[in-house]
DNA sequence: GCCAACGTTGGC
DNA sequence: GCCAACGTTGGC
């Protein structure tokens, strides 16, 4: 099972929205390297729920309940969604100042490309996140 | 095919 | 409000 990190602005769309709704068409991602992360998602795929803009952090963890199909919101293109369904909020929302402060997690896809909406996590970086949760 | 200009994202 | 990082666009 792979995993991944997807950002939100909660303004937008935030993890409230997501439980609220019991599960959403993450649609409106508009960048090729994302849309791949998207597409080689897979049901059951845990997810890590970060938001950016306000607030600056993971905030939850999520599941994939249905894999890529096309973007409803976008006209054309090879754009996807997939669906996600809320598991559980962190004890402790991890901010990206704690990420970033964190020697195991230098590596990880989100922080090196701060820009890149969608990004995968390593299982070590998985298992430091939620460490970092407690 | 290159590259400058411009637009967007997102952190600071 | 600014700027860095990227992506896209358009002239050449």
């Amino acid at each position: 099972m792979a995993r991944w990190l997807v950002k939100s602005e909660p303004a937008s769309y935030g993890w409230d929205d997501l439980v609220r709704e019991g599960k959403t068409e993450w649609t409106g991602v508009r960048n090729h390297a994302a849309a791949a992360n998207l597409r080689a998602m897979r049901k059951g795929d845990e997810v890590l729920v970060y938001h950016s803009m306000t607030g600056l952090e993971a905030v939850g963890i999520a599941r994939v309940s249905r894999t890529a199909a096309p973007d409803p919101t976008a006209k054309e293109g090879p754009w996807v969604s997939v669906e996600l369904a809320p598991v559980r909020p962190l004890a402790h929302p991890v901010t990206l100042k704690a990420m970033k402060a964190d020697a195991r997690l230098k590596d990880m896809a989100m922080i090196r490309q701060s820009r890149l909406s969608v990004s995968p996590v390593e299982d070590a970086e998985w298992a430091a996140i939620l460490d970092m949760a407690g």
